[in-house]
DNA sequence: AAACTTAGTGTAAAATTTACACTTTGAAAA
DNA sequence: TTTTCAAAGTGTAAATTTTACACTAAGTTT
């Protein structure tokens, strides 16, 4: 160690996770309650993002991962950055700051987090509540609660991030079945678009990216007609201009 | 202070500056050469980008704005970020290591950095390095050379962010002198995208978007037909689709 | 006077985007 | 068993956007 360190004033650092799932109707994100073991008289049912403080020598993108699986089980899933979070009043809610001394970091010191993104399907996992979550729930995409520390700009900004993602990249089936019908995918786009798209444009407009390649398989046990199902084909785009390609 | 805390372990968090500026004819990048007042035996002539630690309770976008008027004396420009970098192998280079033991950071600690980028007119601004800035220099945008650091990296990341922007918003403006002609728009945009653009078309494009304000004035001093100037004219993009807007 | 450099201009073909409505299928409800 | 309901599936024409493409004009330099 060096003896003229400056680090009392280095800040904590973070990382917290936006969720996506489809359930293949419906979008949630991943909201965890935070729990504290040894403080069973500390009454806090906010909500929050998962995350963590990162530790010595791990890779952004590897804390994240780490954190996840630690608080959620979560793993092998697509994670993308967001950026920087550094709001100095971050802490201007008093459960916040009780938190932070209850799982004694220090609250003085400002704590910069790191956002991320992370897109399932919400069927092929098993969300194990883990470390310091007390319960995972999945809230709806449209109505995120008022959360914890900057977690709803946290929110917001993935969610921009989302959608400026799928619009250049053929991202959204990291949200769906290995199998899906249109429909869900169409479903799927409206939400994170927060727009209404012509069905049969959309249908083509899919069909023609070769993307999707057709099974012989129907969705079943459904109350109307059975849809045909698709799987996701990754290509490359090669042949395309990358900077016109328009994915949606 | 919590008597707990385990800043011990805290990372230095910096920020660093990618300020791509264009002269009228070319696009470049700043960099500035490191000094050691206190040691000027220590000979080290590697080239960085502007940065540096971050100070408590400040924005993350105030200490970058702080950071770069500090060593360049730059300040009210377009400023951005671009996210943030922590790989561990960060300092890898000895002359790194060097570095920061010298001005006194804990070179064990790993360094997390907020990347910004910056846009400016070079000739609207003076630069006078200061702090530790020994000389600042414009290098050549396609051929930024061994940097310190990830700084690499940091400007590559960059160089996406501003070609991902530039094709959503009119942001190249910020570059240009206030009155400035197509040609020049059009030499900053084919730069920036690394691309032939059809001269024509682009004209047109340009022109159609609303953005440009004729002038009633021409380029002066050129070895050739002077060329009508024009103004960015700000305006909102109310009656257009954003999502399928393109700028660019 | 010739050569050079950049300014400025229009059109036609191709591709993409948009708007739009009815029939089919199967399950659920009456 | 009939009706109702929800989603599946399907095509075209008009509008818009994108693309490709070449010559003349103006002013400076040689």
């Amino acid at each position: 160690m060096n003896e003229n360190m400056q680090n009392q004033t280095n800040p904590n650092v973070s990382v917290d996770c936006v969720v996506f799932g489809f359930d293949g109707s419906e979008l949630k994100v991943l909201l965890l309650q935070r729990d504290l073991r040894d403080n069973l008289d500390l009454d806090d049912d906010t909500l929050v993002l998962p995350g963590d403080l990162i530790v010595d020598d791990e890779d952004l993108s590897e804390a994240a991962t780490r954190i996840l699986k630690g608080l959620t089980g979560l793993k092998n899933i697509f994670l993308e950055q967001i950026g920087a979070f550094g709001n100095p009043s971050r802490l201007s809610k008093e459960k916040d700051r009780v938190w932070l001394e209850a799982i004694r970091q220090n609250p003085e010191a400002r704590v910069i987090t790191i956002g991320y993104f992370a897109l399932i399907n919400i069927k092929n996992y098993k969300i194990k509540p883990a470390g310091f979550a007390k319960h995972v729930t999945w809230s709806d995409y449209h109505h995120v609660s008022d959360l914890g520390f900057d977690h709803n700009e946290i929110v917001d900004a993935a969610k921009q991030k989302l959608r400026d993602k799928l619009y250049r990249e053929p991202v959204g089936f990291e949200l769906l079945p290995r199998k899906f019908s249109l429909h869900q995918l169409y479903t799927l786009y409206s939400e994170i678009m927060d727009a209404e798209i012509d069905r049969r444009n959309f249908r083509r407009r899919m069909l023609k990216t070769g993307f999707l390649k057709e099974t012989d398989e129907f969705q079943e046990g459904v109350p109307h007609k059975p849809a045909k199902l698709y799987t996701f084909v990754k290509k490359e785009f090669d042949n395309v201009s990358k900077t016109n390609f328009k994915f949606y």
